[in-house]
DNA sequence: TGACGATAGTACGACACTCTGACTTAATTG
DNA sequence: CAATTAAGTCAGAGTGTCGTACTATCGTCA
């Protein structure tokens, strides 16, 4: 577990992904959106545009309603999303981006636009296509949810 | 951030990583090692094989000191780490694999080997150690320590 | 050689995250 | 319409993570 080579798979995924993660959330706090975690973040990136059900959310996230209602709870009183009546079914409803969370997506993408760089910079464009391309196709048989 | 090409890199490889995780646990839990969590993986993985320094390992996972600690309480209770006096450093104590954790480390490479052959049959040989090939690159623009 | 700043680790308290189980309300189905 | 299923909430517990503050030891240099 100490030879660089002989490192699974599963770190090797683990270690660009944490080191995205931290830079975004430096960058979205140094920008005064501090109150915002790497939790939340995984849920917020998830909503779809006309809103998403907890239930879905909690599926595609893995984890249970309870936790992304916790989340959901934290990002409404934050600003960023908020909740309205689902029009088809009255148990539900629907978990939408709100204005303050408007205003984090372009600035959260600029940050993942730049490590993108940077890591294309390392790579090179061809490779970093690679990586794109395989990754896109693993996750056909990774994630349980489209 | 709905579209499934759109998905930024960052997402594309939390994805699989933890899928990957999910596998490993619930085969260490199959095997009767159900007291084992993520968090102490993550550890544990990094672990030298003379013994790590905690300072050493909360460098390496990004985590403090403190978390450090409670995890190594966690998995020394459980058995599987020990702590030895470092013999260079009267302040220092080695995290050391012991007994029981040695009995994991082929059962976790086994279902790692399982999982990598099943996303080699997927993506084809040749793209699986592209990617390898890849994070293996990245992980020196993204890992902090080596 | 001994005082002082740096380093390894621990203790404590706070908060974030996640789960299980039990519940309420609304939809669907026979 | 009764029974079952599905969406979401409430309450409680355990885990993971951090910041601050502390002790013990090390290394250095005057």
């Amino acid at each position: 577990m100490d030879d660089p080579e002989s490192l699974n798979v599963g770190l090797l995924l683990f270690i660009p992904y944490r080191a995205m993660e931290a830079r975004v959330f430096a960058g979205l706090a140094a920008a005064g959106f501090d109150d915002f975690t790497p939790a939340q973040a995984r849920v917020f990136q998830r909503l779809a545009p006309q809103g998403s059900r907890l239930t879905e959310l909690a599926a595609q996230a893995g984890l249970t309603k309870q936790t992304i209602g916790f989340l959901v709870d934290q990002l409404e009183r934050a600003g960023y999303v908020e909740r309205v009546p689902d029009p088809r079914d009255g148990r539900a409803r629907l978990v939408r981006i709100a204005e303050r969370g408007r205003r984090v997506i372009p600035l959260a993408a600029g940050i993942v636009a730049e490590v993108e760089a940077e890591w294309t910079d390392h790579l090179g464009g061809r490779r970093m296509e690679q990586l794109r391309g395989i990754l896109a196709d693993l996750r056909t048989v990774t994630d349980p949810y489209r």
